[in-house]
DNA sequence: ATAATACCATACGCCACAGTATGGAGTGTT
DNA sequence: AACACTCCATACTGTGGCGTATGGTATTAT
């Protein structure tokens, strides 16, 4: 039924595709270039001519990963104006089993190399930030709403590394809903 | 002045240690035979000597490191008669830049091999159970203690990425400790 | 002193993967 | 029909690490 049509030849987006799925579940560590190959039924030979070398790819997956990453919490989140809503609504959204948090989490684990270091310091900011300025707008003073944050962003941390372990996967959405609400009661009262 | 004294040989600890330093810093897929023999001063004679391969090097390295932890938290924790004071005696431990969380940190995103998500389950587990008899000798219910305990061990994990992250190394006691005063408020009340 | 044992160096074969060089099939262009 | 361009296969070279085989040196035991 899905995709019956096969495609003539591949675009460098396949690539990256096939990249942030291995990243999602192995690590940065484990995509390599001949394995993927393989497993997309080509050679290296397509390989280089969308790419410069493994490095780049590497660095075009996470580009790719961000961007989508960053237009899911602009739309879904970002635009809720009521802060405390908005809050939930990023806990939510935390404990939601997407691709997105895999990659993240696996991440956060990685430094074997200085560019993922990198990206992961500027989104973890970027996203403290957020937390930081609703918990402003909810009325706290500036060291509350700085300590609170990096306590949520602790918790939503945490929790996607717990999941994986104790689970293999992320949990279903309803243990997940259940587990934000809980979430919320503690850290938004 | 310290360590002056040249050994004239190696044991299978002094390798073990350094592995979990790799481990510690770049994670299980950085443990190497032959760069830890060249740090080492050796080749990989002395290794094979010590260990049948590479993944028993690692297999005892963690076996060692796990005993060390058990240690830690039998002695400076489970001791203690008071569960608030146990809990947040744990808050504390938790926020101690010691190299025992940063192994575990790392453990937490490798998924290369089954042997390590087998021990991650386990001690996340077994600490979760710690965490779970302790609330409920608080006098809180089974469920808000399961609940609660997930919500603590979330912060726990998380907090040591994000430190890592942020800062590059864990913080400074000072830092710590008064992350830890703030968790146990937001979490012991 | 001699023999055994502990520890390590050297040298080897093997394999997986990185990256390059080049040719070639398909498709569109004029 | 001739050409160019896109995409990929094939066939290399090079490197780094794994594991083995074997011999050597220092230490200890007898």
């Amino acid at each position: 039924m899905s995709e019956v049509v096969k495609k003539k030849s591949l675009t460098a987006e396949d690539w990256q595709e096939a990249a942030l799925n291995v990243i999602a579940h192995q690590g940065v560590g484990a995509v390599a270039v001949e394995p993927l190959a393989r497993e997309l039924g080509v050679t290296k030979g397509s390989f280089y001519w969308h790419f410069s070398n493994r490095m780049d790819l590497v660095k075009q997956s996470l580009k790719k990963w961000r961007l989508g990453d960053k237009k899911l919490v602009e739309e879904t989140i970002l635009t809720i104006k009521n802060p405390k809503k908005r809050l939930l609504a990023w806990f939510k959204l935390s404990a939601e089993p997407i691709q997105t948090h895999l990659i993240y989490s696996t991440l956060l684990a990685d430094r074997s190399h200085t560019l993922i270091s990198k990206i992961l310091k500027e989104i973890t900011l970027e996203r403290l930030g957020h937390l930081q300025q609703s918990y402003r707008e909810m009325g706290f003073d500036e060291k509350f709403a700085k300590a609170q944050s990096l306590l949520a962003y602790s918790v939503y941390v945490g929790f996607l590394h717990m999941s994986k372990t104790l689970y293999g996967s992320l949990p279903d959405s309803k243990k997940a809903e259940e587990y934000a609400q809980f979430v919320a009661k503690q850290l938004l009262s």
